[in-house]
DNA sequence: CGCCGAGTTGACCATGTTCAAGGTGGGTGG
DNA sequence: CCACCCACCTTGAACATGGTCAACTCGGCG
């Protein structure tokens, strides 16, 4: 199956991982990473409580991580995008869980033969110990966004953090609703919405439709983000 | 310098890491392990933005790592205890400053040497490896946790993670003060105290002394904990 | 054209912060 | 051994920020 929405990049780094995966023995014929997956939006990956056979890797499209707690409220970890790990964690099943932002492609890669050949082989290793520093230090920015004071100080944390990954400095494309914002956040889909309305009336930026946001004093937000 | 505070079994999973760490071709005469440290209480250990040269291990005693916000505001990312490692981090500059919540002792490695090795020795890549993933869960259970939403659920949470660790489940000895917890959680000494006594006044712990908590029914606080 | 999901805005309210005033207890010096 | 001190903690009252509930708008799509 094509992979239309593939990156270049995207896909050159994966090459790369998935030659290192393939070095050590495993069978050409039965590859040791799983089926390239296609995933409609809001469509599960894998559940909290579900067995971690496979970790993934992001191919296109976007991804959240999330816990759902008993009484309905749900916490969003984190949004993985283009070449990020994702159901990489310790213990035998997943802590939680995966779904689709938008339409996405990833890769499954078996855990079981990862635990068998981390150490054997350099390149697997040093990635997989890449990608997992990467992955706390990512845990430990969002703790600190979380234990900003305001409101304020989060979103404009988050925009930061999103024209940092966005090609275009000045514009950013926002693929998640205003709950999933908020749902990371830890505020209400109110309070992100008043948030963002008070920017623009700041001047700070520009909301030509929900989900663009045109950044017109990037100064003003590194301020606010405190 | 005798090491009177470490314990047997912390002394024990030191050998295995340290001999990891010879096995591959350093000078017997010129360790690979830094000098172990004694560090006083409140003496800070690296700051933010230091070179990261090296990564530590506790063998006694807690370190916080935390960030200081421009306006004086201070974000505690992690509490580490014995066999705990800290200040391993992605890139060649400390992103959090590291101090000693109690005198204790720790032993710094050379990030440099491990970059060199790390790959080609099994047993040192598994467990750097493994020490990454796990760094990467327990800054992804603080998210989580700075992400409840009442200061109730936050408090019960933050007990119920220490009871975890230790050794009787019944008490627990806070290392730490009343500052440090609200900074860990986001929240102020004042909120954290109140919620303590509300605790109290339900009969769910006994505050014998500031620092001892007694458990007196941990469903309860299971339940408190959402 | 009208529907529907997503987003925005407003009014009111609750939780936690702020500011201020005590309390407590462990350590030190008389 | 006692008294004092100081850091740490607790408690109270007023206030502010964000949550809740509700109405309304916007934009895409049949």
């Amino acid at each position: 199956m094509a992979l239309q929405t593939t990156t270049t990049s995207a896909l050159a780094e994966e090459a790369i991982f998935a030659s290192a995966y393939f070095k050590q023995g495993a069978a050409a014929q039965q590859p040791a990473v799983g089926a390239v997956q296609n995933i409609a939006r809001d469509r599960e990956i894998f559940a909290e409580s579900d067995r971690a056979e496979h970790f993934y890797k992001v191919v296109s499209g976007v991804v959240r991580t999330c816990k759902f707690l008993m009484d309905g409220r749900r916490q969003i970890e984190g949004f993985h995008v283009a070449g990020d790990i994702f159901g990489f964690e310790p213990g035998s099943h997943h802590l939680l869980t995966a779904e689709a932002v938008t339409d996405c492609t990833v890769i499954a890669y078996r855990k079981q033969k990862m635990d068998l050949y981390a150490g054997g082989d350099e390149l697997l290793s040093r990635d997989l110990l890449a990608f997992a520093v990467r992955g706390m230090a990512k845990a430990q920015h969002h703790s600190l966004l979380l234990g900003r004071r305001s409101a304020m100080e989060k979103v404009a944390g988050f925009l930061l953090d999103w024209a940092r990954g966005s090609a275009n400095r000045q514009v950013i494309s926002l693929a998640m609703t205003r709950q999933d914002i908020a749902d990371y956040l830890n505020l209400t889909i109110e309070t992100v919405s008043r948030t963002l309305s008070q920017l623009e009336r700041d001047n700070v930026i520009v909301l030509p439709s929900a989900r663009q946001i045109g950044l017109k004093n990037l100064d003003a937000l590194e301020d606010l983000a405190a």
